[in-house]
DNA sequence: TCTTGACTTAGAGTTAACTTTAACTGTTAG
DNA sequence: CTAACAGTTAAAGTTAACTCTAAGTCAAGA
């Protein structure tokens, strides 16, 4: 299969047919068709695209700045420096995120350990 | 120095006065005293207790579950099993975010090197 | 044909976690 | 003594990211 109706691509991709549409609302989501009556199908692609929002989401980038990288993304070579620099940033930033949560754990466990 | 104004107490820990006052009001700082005058001191164990706030907070707890932890904690004793029970479930979570964390760091250095 | 159910839209409502405002009080420097 | 300042309170406002409602459309099955 490689067509989605919302509810398809909504278990897909674990996001709720309300969150896939605010997305798309959002500009997140540019290239999502239409059938005849009006309803959003999905292609491979809108979900990919999905999974990597979901990635930068969960690595606490804002949908706007995810947003701002799609529209980067959309304008194809031109902007491909200045897309692949906000990566590079954003990997610096879930590097630095790691070294913090491995701190939180520490503190977290040294807390079991603590027995008080 | 061991008794710091909420500015000063603001400054130790980098919250905002503001946030101080609402994590108070919220029940998280139950020991903060005040001064004849009514204004707040902040103890160093209030400080140390920010710091695990702030832990457990950047972890992805949220304030409320942060407050039933602290009301546990402040039981003493009698509730450190269930007190403990939630660090370690938490525990788990903070290496489970760990892991998806890494995830991503890879899907977006993927991202990086595709260099399209 | 009727009705059921999944979709559509615009816009309102929700939640967490602050953040600010307004009105006020007590402390301190000149 | 007084002006500036740092604090106080209760309550309202803000922001991000959903989440839901209401009213309507369309296709498919009994």
């Amino acid at each position: 299969m490689s067509l989605y109706t919302i509810a398809q691509a909504s278990e897909e991709v674990d996001l709720t047919p309300y969150t896939l549409r605010y997305y798309e609302k959002e500009g997140l989501l540019p290239n999502v068709t239409k059938d005849s009556a009006g309803r959003r199908k999905y292609h491979d692609d809108d979900l990919q695209r999905i999974g990597f929002i979901k990635c930068l989401k969960g690595t606490g980038m804002s949908l706007k700045q995810i947003k701002e990288y799609g529209d980067l993304y959309e304008k194809g070579k031109a902007k491909f420096k200045e897309r692949n620099a906000m990566l590079e940033e954003h990997r610096e930033k879930i590097l630095q995120e790691i070294k913090t949560q491995k701190k939180y754990l520490k503190m977290v466990e040294a807390k079991i350990e603590m027995k008080i």
